[in-house]
DNA sequence: CGGCCGATCCACT
DNA sequence: GTGGATCGGCCGA
């Protein structure tokens, strides 16, 4: 399909950081569905189509790790202006990839947590030790990450430049396309588990 | 300091 | 469906 072609010198089709710096951060998570997000880490290219994401919503979210205006060395780079990564360690093994949205001192994210391999794929299926099927595409944020070569050491990478970016190729999703769900994982958030902030492309495989 | 636990994943049963 | 892996962040003593 077009949207699985990749024009090396066309990048006036990437989001640009304004996409990142708005205040709606569920509606920034919905919108990056459909896009596709790149990687260029040691002469490797890779990238896929997001499928999945989950909005995280400053500090009145008591699923965030800035609920209450919590602030450690760890999430400091979440009250950042946004268009930057924001990387952390998950059960001492995972490294789960956000994209930093919002003005600075309002540190809404947006969790990466699926994606269709679309660039590289032999390269990712190398880091992953596995084949990548088309059952099995990459979901779940750490092994994302993982295809992707994203570790924590990217916290604080600019998503609008040359080792991390998205692209719009024209792929809308529309509303009724998207499942909106609870997230995942985030149990201990009380009534705020509840909010349909996980959002999910319904068909994805229509884009294949 | 010590202890708990996590925005997960995989191999089992 | 269940449990182990694995370790930094966070909190309370």
């Amino acid at each position: 399909m077009e949207i699985i072609e990749r024009k090396y010198d066309n990048r006036n089709t990437k989001l640009p950081k304004s996409f990142y710096t708005r205040g709606q951060v569920t509606k920034i998570a919905k919108e990056l569905l459909g896009k596709l997000i790149f990687t260029f880490t040691n002469n490797e290219l890779t990238g896929g189509i997001i499928t999945e994401t989950e909005a995280y919503a400053g500090i009145s979210d008591k699923a965030s790790h800035a609920y209450n205006n919590r602030r450690t060395k760890r999430t400091e780079i979440m009250y950042s202006e946004g268009g930057v990564a924001y990387v952390y360690l998950c059960y001492g093994m995972h490294n789960l990839f956000n994209f930093v949205t919002n003005k600075k001192e309002k540190p809404d994210a947006v969790l990466l947590r699926a994606i269709i391999p679309i660039e590289g794929i032999e390269i990712m299926e190398a880091r992953m030790g596995r084949e990548i099927t088309i059952k099995g595409f990459t979901d779940g944020p750490g092994k994302v990450s993982k295809a992707l070569k994203i570790n924590v050491t990217d916290t604080g990478e600019s998503l609008t430049g040359n080792r991390i970016w998205v692209e719009d190729r024209g792929v809308n999703i529309k509303d009724d396309n998207i499942l909106k769900l609870p997230r995942i994982g985030v149990d201990y958030a009380e009534e705020d588990a509840l909010l349909p902030y996980r959002f999910v492309i319904a068909d994805e495989k229509k884009l294949l």
